[in-house]
DNA sequence: GCAATTATTGTAACCGCTTACAGTATATTA
DNA sequence: TAATATACTGTAAGCGGTTACAATAATTGC
């Protein structure tokens, strides 16, 4: 038996039937005769015979194939909602390919890149907004644009407004605000926020959030509370200890407020080797609720941001063809990193 | 302009050449007129033209996507093997579609998941092994054999031998046996595994190791040590809890192997609720080099598997046609939840 | 200035499947 | 039993590209 080539030919002449026959019973059809059907099957199940999805995908000019664009797999949050996104399409007859967040920001020589994704004709792509650059804003917008003749959009994150698509996002302005207003209620008067990198629309929103908090409170906002760092825990430890370091001790913040939980987990490691006990000297939240977060000495609060449902929101709103914006939901998960304020 | 239709067609007609012309330009074939070559240029980039990778899988039978069968992002083990087939992927140019370990184990009525994958004629698939139930052996051996008829095969991760794959994988035996070496050079003596449901390969090797290892040290197998748990932290923290409670003080074991660094985290939990202290009067050794291991408390000894090499490793193996079993490195990482047995 | 090259462009077949439509066999009706 | 309806099956035209080969245009040599 030469399987070199299988295809729908082989098996029509095989089982000694047309083509479109063959194509029928693949469909279940029912205008096929019950002979003829077990025949063309019997010939199917011997050669392990599978149509070929891409000549498929000629003329139903349809691939059941979503796309997903994330920054990087390895931060547990995009892990999560690549999930939810994942399950929800696989539940619909969906598979899942994954794109570099590169694909609609950069621009390499000629290429666009974002076209180089619209070549797979994807049935949908869900696009998972990062830390962008200013200077890439415009491109942002014009892959976008040159995208979406190609297939529908949905994004997902912390999107500018002017980004006029269906999406997924949370308000990181009312998050923060709401963290400063819980620690503010704790006694905390000296609340830093360990931040990301100015430009970014999700750090945009915190720093927003976060003076709001203070207003409310009648704080003053603090230069130095206000601290810079990336979003891994090293940065995060790296960025919290220098703050630290750089302030007298009596000037210390007694609670801090971190970009997310792996950052929190940075800063906790900086408190400590300052000798700063958690939460009696120094309250710690962070943000997305990683698996390890109840694990953490002591165990970490933070917000859940409900990523897995996020994940799967975005795809069906993908497929549902609405173009709509919907709030993400989030909530408190109170462990024991923070605490009321015990100085002075 | 109408670009409700955008095909190779389109661009002919509006540059008033031929398809196969422009076909040469999209190719950057050379022999194609300069003002010839700027006027489709130019329609192209005006009408933000893409060739259809669907249509153009037809003729070259290339997909450019490569498969990778996951059994769960969420643990980031697998979400680092992942980034490292993915982004070498992307390198070399090709996209990644993600499919359930389901696709090549389980049976769904009539269909074959593996049949559903091969429908997708990807340029190959590499396909991460787990924890497999004895009684789905057979039908992952036979879903490889049908899927292998459409594309090349590469397993990842903790391969029976009987499976006669390109491969790279870890040998949990070594491992283990190794760590048991090392605690007992530590001085300990009453040694607990952690680990996984039985008939699992993994698992069936790090039994073997823990025993060769204990034989080696002339020190006893005791059952109770040996703790079945799944994989997550809840789990570890449940199983080793009940081992501790159901165990005299006395008889409490002095240092554990946790399965992976999550469910090292459980067990570290349980053991503070028990009242140990850690590493005086429990060493706690994990698996994986989880982000968080550094941050636990205290910092939490681990293997690490290099597992972002182990998937680049993959895709270079995939893509080279070589029919190699190639075992992966693996190092110490040695922190502070590990130490001598203080105790008797 | 004309034949021989060489460079450029076009025609048509093909990749593997779907599907409208046509054709043939079988069943129903009168 | 012939006419007609119904059930089944086959033919052929796409889908949007690639590419071998043929055709035409531009150069070159003498």
């Amino acid at each position: 038996m030469n399987q070199s080539s299988n295809t729908i030919y082989d098996i029509a002449e095989e089982a000694g039937v047309s083509i479109a026959t063959v194509s029928r019973v693949l469909k279940g059809e029912k205008n096929v005769s019950e002979k003829t059907r077990q025949r063309v099957e019997a010939v199917i199940t011997r050669r392990n015979y599978r149509p070929s999805s891409i000549a498929r995908g000629m003329t139903s000019k349809t691939t059941h194939t979503l796309g997903i664009v994330l920054p990087k797999l390895l931060n547990p949050n995009y892990a999560m909602i690549f999930t939810g996104a994942y399950e929800c399409a696989r539940r619909l007859g969906y598979s899942m390919s994954m794109f570099p967040w590169r694909s609609v920001t950069e621009n390499e020589d000629k290429v666009n890149p974002a076209l180089l994704l619209a070549e797979r004709r994807l049935d949908g792509v869900i696009i998972c907004v990062e830390y962008l650059p200013p200077e890439h804003h415009e491109r942002l917008k014009q892959s976008l644009k040159e995208l979406q003749q190609y297939m529908p959009i949905v994004l997902i994150g912390c999107v500018p407004e002017d980004l006029d698509y269906p999406t997924i996002s949370y308000n990181m302005a009312e998050i923060t605000c709401n963290i400063v207003d819980e620690l503010v209620s704790l006694g905390h008067e000296k609340i830093a926020l360990v931040g990301g990198m100015a430009g970014d629309q999700d750090q945009f929103r915190r720093d927003v959030g976060y003076r709001r908090g203070l207003e409310k409170a009648h704080l003053p906002f603090v230069d130095s509370y206000r601290v810079w760092s990336g979003g891994s825990a090293e940065d995060g430890e790296a960025a919290f200890s220098q703050t630290l370091s750089s302030l007298l001790p009596a000037h210390w913040p007694t609670a801090v407020i971190a970009l997310n939980d792996m950052v929190a987990m940075g800063c906790m490691a900086a408190a400590r080797q300052h000798g700063l006990r958690i939460p009696e000297e120094l309250s710690v939240i962070g943000c997305d609720n990683l698996f390890c977060a109840p694990y953490l000495q002591p165990p970490l609060t933070s917000i859940d941001t409900h990523q897995q449902s996020m994940g799967q929101e975005a795809v069906e709103l993908l497929l549902s063809g609405r173009k709509e914006r919907k709030n993400a939901r989030w909530e408190w998960v109170r462990r024991d990193s923070c605490g009321p304020c015990s100085i002075r």
